[in-house]
DNA sequence: AAACAAACCTGTGCGC
DNA sequence: TGCGCACAGGTTTGTT
């Protein structure tokens, strides 16, 4: 309720249909019958579980959402970095301008060559960076863009500006295969079995990682290298210093 | 302007 | 066994 109270939460939720379960990068949207609309965003910790009425509930569940067919959703987040809200769609810009903000979403939105052109800047910034950028380019976390610049063998320093258009190409496509392909897997759940989806069920991507998670092992790529890892503002960053340029 | 770091929190796993 | 520390999927805010 960071941007909200838990009487405008209550008020806003209760007598209403949810009408789609919709994503805007790692923003959950879910329009409601009354015209507003349920913002949901997990951060890291917060999952959002389907469960039976009365069913024991897990430490840290915030919000109890009673379903009109027996079923509860549980909002839980130990960190209690998540939030949700309840927003008017036309006073978004001003309610929720993170969600307004946003760059085009690689999965949901068109995102073509001259879309992924447009975002690289001709500056020194490195690729890491700016694939984290969610006012750039919505919906890539830590884990995928570093197998995305694995992929195609990108050092996560490189800088923007050093793109030919042969690695524009690269990155676009790793971009939409890699997300593709962990979306097909259902996600990573890592060991603490924090991502889930509505069910409490974990994906398997994690075991297709290449760089991620893996330093010190050798590079499943290439062979030759060792995965490497450095922390940059709390945030790990996992390359081969072989076969990523 | 851009590059960092800190802050927001709890839980887990490790070395000693 | 217990303590302290490092670290975790993200974003915002403040400081160089």
């Amino acid at each position: 309720m960071r941007r909200t109270s838990r009487e405008a939460l209550i008020h806003g939720l209760t007598g209403v249909r949810i009408e789609a379960a919709d994503r805007r990068g790692k923003y959950l949207l879910l329009p409601l019958d009354s015209g507003d609309e349920l913002m949901i965003h997990l951060r890291m910790s917060g999952q959002v579980l389907l469960a039976q009425r009365g069913a024991p509930r897990p430490a840290h569940t915030h919000v109890v959402m009673e379903l009109d067919d027996g079923t509860d959703l549980w909002f839980v987040d130990p960190r209690t970095f998540g939030e949700g809200v309840v927003f008017d769609p036309d006073r978004a810009a001003e309610q929720v301008p993170d969600v307004e903000n946003l760059g085009p979403d690689p999965i949901r939105d068109e995102f073509s060559l001259s879309d992924l052109r447009r975002i690289v800047r001709p500056t020194r910034r490195a690729l890491k960076p700016l694939l984290l950028d969610q006012p750039a380019i919505a919906g890539i976390g830590n884990i995928y863009a570093d197998e995305i610049l694995h992929r195609r063998r990108l050092r996560p320093d490189r800088p923007e500006n050093s793109l030919d258009t042969r690695d524009e190409r690269r990155l676009h496509e790793a971009i939409g295969v890699i997300l593709a392909a962990a979306i097909d897997a259902g996600g990573s759940t890592l060991g603490d079995a924090q991502y889930v989806d509505l069910m409490g069920g974990g994906g398997s991507y994690q075991d297709d990682h290449r760089v991620y998670g893996r330093a010190g092992e050798r590079c499943l790529t290439c062979g030759r290298g060792w995965i490497r890892r450095s922390v940059s503002g709390g945030r790990s960053t996992h390359w081969c210093a072989a076969c990523q340029r």
